[in-house]
RNA sequence: GGGCAGGUUCCAGAGCGGCCAAAUGGAGCGGACUGUAAAUCCGCUGUCUUUCGACUUCAGUGGUUCGAAUCCACUCCUGCCCA
C-alpha cells in the first residue's frame, strides 16, 4: 500500500492552516506549506505564516525554511516537497501538504518537465535587453527561435515570453521541445482538495486579517525590508502597499484598503487557477464531519 | 445676498456640435498561466439581442440646430471665494 498524501488548497484566508493542523493531530503527523512566500524567514506578519505554537506542536516543512536572499522556484519545491514527503513516509502512511500556491502543488504533484536551469547572468542580461527593446523586440526574438511555442503562448505576456527567451538562448534549442506536459509518477496516492467558501464570508475573513496584521505590526517588519523592496520575492502582497505607505505616497488607511482589495483579488486568482485545474476535489469548510469523513476514507 | 468653478456611465475622470454608449484609470466579473506564481497577462463591464442591430443615457426642464453630453435660458444641487 503506497503512502498517502492530502493536498489542502484554497484561496488565501479560507481556513485551510489550521484545518490542516486538525488532520496533522488525528494522524499525528507532519504538514508540508506550500506557500511560495512563507517558507522565507524574513517575511512573517504580511504572510500569516501559522504561530509560533502551532509550527512547535506540530512540524511544518517549508516554513522559515529559506531566506529572501536564495529565492526559491517551482522547480525547487518541487524537489524539496518530494524529500520532505519521503521524509515523512519514513515513519507515517499519511503526510499533509497545505498552501495556496497552486503552481508548487502542481510541481509536487505532477512534476515539470525537465528543463535545464538558465544562468542568472543570462536572465538579467535578457530582462534588461527587454526593458530597452520592449515587448515587440521580445516577441520577436521568441517567434524566430521557437515559432510553436510562439504561435500557442500568450504573446503580451512578457513574463512568459521572457522565460522562453531564457531556455531557447541557454539551451540553444526551443523551450517548447522541452515541453512534454507529461505527469510525473509519484510514489505515493494523492487526495487534492479544494477549499471554498462564499464571496462575502471570504472577503469580510481577508479584510479582518489584514487589520489583524497591521496591529500586529506589519508597518515595523516592512521598515525594515525596505532595503530589499527591490527584490522578485518581496513583490508581495501586503509589504508593496506598505512601502507605497512609509514612501509617502499614500495613507495608511489607503494602504490597508489597498492590500484588502489586491488580496481579494489574488483570492480570486486562486480559486480561477484551482476550478481549471483536475483531480481536485471541493470541500465547504464548514463541513467539517464530511470533510473528515473523506479524509480519514482516503487515509485507510 | 454677491462672485467664480462645477454637476458625465459603479467610482475617479476625459469629452466641449456629428467619427459618443461616450477616452483613460480604478473597482467588479470571467479567463490564461510548467521555474518571479502573493508574480505576470488577457477579455467583458447601459438595456434588449446569438449576430446584424434596436433602444434608453451625460443634474432637471424648455429652447437653438438637419443633428446636442457638448450651444442658449431658467431651475435644482455641490465646492471655493467675497459678504
Amino acid at each position: 500500500m503506497p503512502p498517502k498524501l492530502v493536498i489542502l488548497s484554497g484561496p488565501t484566508a479560507v481556513g485551510k492552516s489550521a484545518f490542516a493542523a486538525q488532520i496533522a493531530r488525528i494522524f499525528q503527523t507532519r504538514i508540508i506549506s506550500a506557500d511560495s512566500r512563507q517558507c522565507y524567514r524574513e517575511l512573517n506578519i504580511g504572510t500569516a505564516k501559522p504561530p509560533a505554537i502551532l509550527l512547535e506542536e506540530i512540524p511544518h516543512y517549508f516554513i522559515n525554511s529559506h531566506s529572501i536572499h536564495h529565492p526559491v522556484h517551482a522547480s525547487d519545491f518541487e524537489s524539496l516537497g518530494l524529500a520532505y514527503a519521503r521524509e515523512i513516509f519514513l515513519h507515517r502512511a499519511v503526510g499533509i501538504v497545505c498552501g495556496g500556491t497552486g503552481l508548487y502543488i502542481k510541481a509536487l504533484c505532477d512534476g515539470l518537465d525537465q528543463i535545464p536551469g538558465v544562468d542568472p547572468g543570462l536572465k538579467e542580461k535578457v530582462a534588461s535587453q527587454y526593458r530597452q527593446l520592449g515587448l515587440g523586440w521580445l516577441q520577436e526574438s521568441v517567434r524566430s527561435r521557437d515559432p510553436e511555442y510562439y504561435a500557442s503562448s500568450d504573446i503580451r505576456n512578457p513574463r512568459r515570453l521572457l522565460r522562453a527567451l531564457e531556455v531557447c538562448l541557454s539551451t540553444g534549442k526551443p523551450f517548447s521541445s522541452f515541453r512534454t506536459g507529461k505527469k510525473a509518477h509519484r510514489p505515493f496516492s494523492m487526495l487534492r482538495i479544494a477549499f471554498k467558501l462564499p464571496g462575502e464570508t471570504l472577503r469580510s475573513r481577508i479584510n479582518r486579517r489584514v487589520d489583524a496584521m497591521i496591529s500586529q505590526g506589519l508597518v515595523e517588519e516592512c521598515e525594515g525590508l525596505r532595503a530589499y523592496r527591490g527584490k522578485p520575492v518581496l513583490q508581495t502582497l501586503g509589504y508593496q502597499e506598505i512601502f507605497t505607505y512609509l514612501d509617502g505616497n499614500s495613507t495608511l488607511g489607503e494602504a490597508v484598503e489597498r492590500i484588502k482589495s489586491n488580496t481579494w483579488q489574488y483570492a480570486r486568482r486562486q480559486m480561477t487557477w484551482l476550478r481549471g485545474q483536475k483531480d481536485w476535489i471541493w470541500m465547504d469548510p464548514g463541513e467539517e464531519e464530511k470533510n473528515l469523513r473523506v479524509i480519514r476514507e482516503f487515509a485507510n
